[in-house]
DNA sequence: CAATTTTTTGACCAAATGGTCTACTTTTCT
DNA sequence: AGAAAAGTAGACCATTTGGTCAAAAAATTG
């Protein structure tokens, strides 16, 4: 008999969860390139042989990294249906994607860097999933606007702004910590995240549901 | 008599222009650890020690590419006083960084790549200069919501989502060609500009001014 | 317990790479 | 023309680094 060994107990998994998340870590900090196998090593606290043993090379370790990272996008928006109210489904998703840059830095920032450098470890799966995603969103936002939910626009423009704005507080924190002197904590990013939803909807015609609006200097 | 050549001309200037064109492409590629000397050597079509020549290590050639893409981020905003119509101002100033992430992809995202690593090269005078310019828009925003002319909001946020949303053309371009299933050409890049005014603007409740309004359908 | 499989590690290696040294050629200046 | 400065370029080196190997240790199995 052969024992297939794929429960999420034992050492080797906890190695490997243990190994993912120091090479995330690095990955982010440092990119690929700059990031070498014993760092991710010392991070994880294991010989870099261990890391290896493991992960064959580096760049399947990147991969595996870069799989991990791709779970975020996942989103309520996913389900939405024309029945919905736009509003309500951007708002949520403005949210669950300024959420994803507040907890998940790191993750962002990798997927960011592998964009900028041409995408060349995100072929197959991703580009497939990704660009039939597309195409059902965008055929939702114009399904609302045939029903008169949204005024005429380009939903294409409208999701890239989306995914821009959101990101940008987890890719570009570096720059937003040194413009403002210090972190962002999770206050700043509920009164970015209430503006973004304010601007995005107000730029499509959209009435901010009550629930989005600042409720506290109401006297 | 000592003569210190500060020309353009000459074959001095003529390489490290050359030089530093051909770094700007391989570190917008690769990013900094990824590019190797002599890749920009060969795409410069010198040896490798006349790169060296120019500039004495490699991260004195990063930086002088980085610096040069530091002028990118000059804009009319940034003499725009309370004066002036923030409709007019942003439409401008959204259309210009739209125009730079057309025309200077890889400046762009060599800035990115350096913003998330930490912005390590970036100290001192960009700091500086940066957070200072920050400091004049934001009291100018402030201004015109005094007088009126905006509607309450924190202008900080609403220059992330700009730098965010224009930048984003250029850093993720290998995304948005994949999921278009081609590159976006100037007159894509014109209706995704028509379409960022109108959502910023009507976000701020600010009218569009007519010369930035679609003028084709009409009839 | 013995056999087998899984995991851990240090030693080692070949390739890549940033940078130096030295010598030669070309240009510029007087 | 001749000296000095600027530019070109091959040879070379030390370090970093991804990855291999073999051997030992630990865990698992029959």
């Amino acid at each position: 008999m052969i024992k297939l060994r794929d429960t999420d107990a034992g050492v080797g998994a906890t190695n490997k969860r243990n190994i993912l998340q120091a090479a995330e870590k690095c990955f982010a900090q440092f990119g690929f390139k700059g990031t070498a196998v014993q760092k991710i090593a010392d991070e994880a606290k294991l010989p870099k042989t261990n890391v290896l043993y493991y992960f064959k090379t580096k760049q399947e370790l990147y991969v595996a990294v870069l799989e991990e990272t791709l779970s975020l996008w996942n989103s309520h928006f996913d389900r939405a249906t024309v029945d919905d109210d736009p509003a309500e489904v951007l708002a949520a998703y403005i949210t669950e994607k300024m959420e994803v840059s507040r907890t998940h830095p790191q993750a962002s920032k990798i997927f960011a860097m592998e964009i900028i450098n041409g995408a060349q470890n995100l072929t197959g799966y991703f580009d497939e999933e990704h660009a039939k995603w597309m195409e059902g969103r965008l055929a939702l936002i114009d399904q609302w606007i045939e029903v008169g939910k949204l005024p005429q626009l380009d939903g294409e423009y409208l999701l890239y702004t989306i995914w821009a704005s959101t990101q940008h507080y987890a890719d570009f924190s570096a720059q937003i910590t040194r413009l403002r002197g210090r972190k962002m904590i999770k206050a700043d990013f509920e009164t970015a995240t209430r503006q973004l939803i304010q601007l995005v909807l107000g730029g499509c015609n959209l009435p901010v549901p009550s629930r989005y609006i600042e409720n506290i200097d109401v006297e």
